[in-house]
DNA sequence: CGCTTTTGACCTGCGC
DNA sequence: GCGCAGGTCAAAAGCG
């Protein structure tokens, strides 16, 4: 999912950057723009899309259970297939792989819902893709938080090692990280986040160091098993602890809302890209020569 | 010296 | 109860 989103996604377009306001045509800028607005049109329209069906999904479950208490509560065995859909639906493009995605999280539910539902699972999972250097046999996700490796495993599903971590940003810090290089694509480090920070996120300098010295940038797509609900974040580089993300919440969530917080979110991820904003200001200064230089 | 990493042993849960 | 697989522990080694 994520190189194919990279090399598709408009916040990657090549925006001629450091080029002068002449090389840089301002008609080939307006042209990527709406290109870009075109496509971020799309993607709300295939997010909301997702969302509303996790919503009928999620009152599904309601009924299934028929308890409150049960909801948001995940079988082992259902954590560890959502799992192995994250570790096998990588590669494609985010529609598809997400419906697909979905539609087994769907057909899972309804399999396992009458069995029996562990109360102790009620940690936040979440996963992140991270595009790596295929020859780079480290196992560091860069996401400005300090981790301890306590532990290394070798699956039987995956013949690469998957490494243990704990938070050591606080001493009591609850929070696991598995670090697993994807079976498919081995370029592609699959990191697992489980449980919640108990401490402030890392100081932005912390976080942008660790997040730019590898030049990758995690796509964050999660399946979260404590509120049964499926996040796609398209833009946010830090993960639970980050302000703010596009996300597919829960039922009191309006769709335009969620719209709305999705558009910010991409507007922000824009207007935080040095690239982005150093090519707009090109754009924006040549249009006012031409402008001027028309009026004399 | 203190912190991190490595790695074999041990623990735990699940399926049969 | 047994075997398997995933997860964790902890001692030793490595590193700055």
């Amino acid at each position: 999912m994520a190189s194919e989103w990279n090399n598709q996604s408009p916040l990657s377009l090549d925006l001629c950057v450091g080029q002068s306001p002449n090389q840089a045509s301002a008609g080939t800028l307006e042209a990527k723009l709406s290109e870009l607005s075109e496509e971020n049109k799309r993607l709300i329209k295939i997010i909301s899309t997702i969302y509303m069906k996790q919503a009928a999904l999620h009152n599904q479950l309601k009924d299934l259970t028929g308890s409150p208490s049960a909801e948001g509560s995940f079988s082992l065995m259902r954590k560890r297939q959502i799992e192995s859909i994250e570790m096998n639906t990588y590669d494609g493009s985010v529609c598809e792989r997400v419906d697909e995605v979905r539609n087994q999280i769907e057909s899972n539910l309804i399999e396992h819902s009458c069995k029996r539902i562990r109360e102790d699972n009620k940690h936040n999972i979440y996963t992140t893709y991270t595009k790596t250097n295929a020859s780079d046999s480290s196992m560091v996700v860069r996401d400005g938080y300090h981790w301890r490796k306590y532990g290394q495993k070798v699956t039987r599903d995956n013949p690469s090692p998957r490494a243990y971590f704990r938070c050591s940003f606080a001493p009591s810090c609850p929070v696991k990280k598995k670090v697993q290089r994807s079976a498919e694509d081995k370029s592609v480090l699959v990191a697992t986040y489980e449980g919640n920070h108990n401490h402030g996120p890392p100081s932005p300098l912390d976080a942008a160091n660790n997040l730019h010295q590898n030049g990758s940038h995690p796509c964050f797509f999660s399946v979260n098993s404590s509120d049964s609900t499926i996040t796609l974040d398209l833009t946010q580089q830090e993960f639970k602890s980050g302000v703010g993300r596009a996300a597919c919440k829960d039922k009191d969530t309006e769709t335009m809302e969620f719209q709305n917080l999705l558009a910010e979110q991409m507007a922000s991820s824009l207007t935080k890209d040095s690239t982005f904003t150093a090519a707009l200001a090109s754009a924006i200064s040549g249009r006012m020569l031409q402008h001027l230089e028309a009026q004399n």
